[in-house]
DNA sequence: CCTACCGATCGGTAGG
DNA sequence: CCTACCGATCGGTAGG
């Protein structure tokens, strides 16, 4: 009955630029699928610990087996990389699209605290499973990581350094005040209760308020 | 030769309520052994993580062997208790001392933030041993920690409150800000490097600086 | 995408 | 305080 017949399975990379249908159909449900078993073991690995999830209680959580998930990650280790760097990226998307834009370091720093507190918040587990389980990266990954976060720390510092120099903030030591404001926002990974008294943008807001007296921000 | 025979291993309570000095010495002993295993398990666990260390390995690095270890400690876990707790029970001895004092909100609040963070770079090994494998603790072991958690959260927001109340502090949201404050501090085991730029005072300075500015402390 | 399995690791203990 | 060992767990794979 099927007139159309699947390429062999050794045939995934298309030549021509527009893939056909069959192919964007085949890499979506690929996509869900890793999707799916990253979902899931974001939620385990984050209530119960990487070392304490065993891959077999992930695909029973999702009702395969566990060479079903084999077949999208070559080790639990890889796993563990995706779902770090995401939290990391995050992070880093935001600060990268606040430099970009062209406000004032005052408003830069007010927009970053806030939409990095987001980041923190939406990607909680992530955070936390990057924080607790870091010994468990590949050296690569763990590299690949650490290099996102510097890049960060020095992004951030010029941003505190502009501040000063056109007179908007007034602050003692421009990297230790950043790592400062950093860890402020990090560690609310630890504390912030999605069902708790105050939502999202409103913890977002008060924060941001507090990062702005920590540099002394003009009013 | 020996005129002075040790009593008993199982006499180990003495009734009388000064010890003769064979029992000190015993005493003596036996806590300078769990010490060396504490500090071993500490050094280890904090560089390669608890999972990837082995008991034989903290055995190796001391020389002796692992059931050494099980005559002190009854499991790996009592192990990682023991250091866990020593951690934010340091932190929490901080906040005591300086809630029991007579100054003013502004002067308590100061002390605080400098002491608390050097309780923090002292300790930067349990906090970060803490952090990572809370997972790994005894449920029992876990709740004592959350416990003390608590209870400095709370001794802090009050200190805080009375701050605001007595006009010294400006603060939009009491609860937030002393998480917000207590997460900066506790985040810098991330950061922080003994051969740094900085000397632990000179760091804990500045700490405290930044902290009294996200109150709006009165100068 | 599953059944069935291997093989290494390691916490903990027996017995001395 | 050691030698020697057990026994459970679990990441990963063969083969279909």
């Amino acid at each position: 009955m099927n007139t159309v017949k699947a390429p062999a399975k050794t045939a995934k990379k298309t030549t021509s630029s527009s893939s056909p249908p069959i192919d964007d159909i085949r890499d979506a449900v690929t996509k869900l699928k890793r999707e799916r078993i990253i979902s899931t073991a974001l939620e385990l690995f984050n209530q119960n610990g990487l070392t304490n999830t065993t891959l077999d209680a992930v695909a029973e959580q999702m009702n395969v087996t566990k060479p079903f998930i084999y077949t999208h990650f070559k080790s639990k280790n890889e796993l563990l990389s995706e779902i770090c760097s995401r939290g990391i990226r995050a992070s880093l998307d935001v600060l990268d699209r606040v430099v970009a834009s062209k406000d004032s370091p005052t408003v830069k720093l007010r927009v970053l605290a806030h939409d990095f507190m987001m980041a923190v918040i939406e990607n909680q587990s992530h955070i936390a499973i990057y924080t607790r389980e870091e010994k468990h990266l590949s050296p690569e990954s763990s590299k690949a990581i650490q290099k996102m976060r510097r890049e960060f720390d020095r992004k951030f510092c010029a941003l505190l350094e502009q501040g000063v120099k056109d007179g908007e903030f007034q602050v003692d030591d421009v990297k230790l005040t950043s790592l400062s404001i950093g860890g402020l926002i990090s560690w609310s990974y630890v504390w912030y209760r999605p069902d708790g008294r105050l939502s999202k943008n409103e913890t977002a807001d008060h924060v941001a308020e507090l990062v702005m007296a920590m540099v002394k921000a003009k009013r």
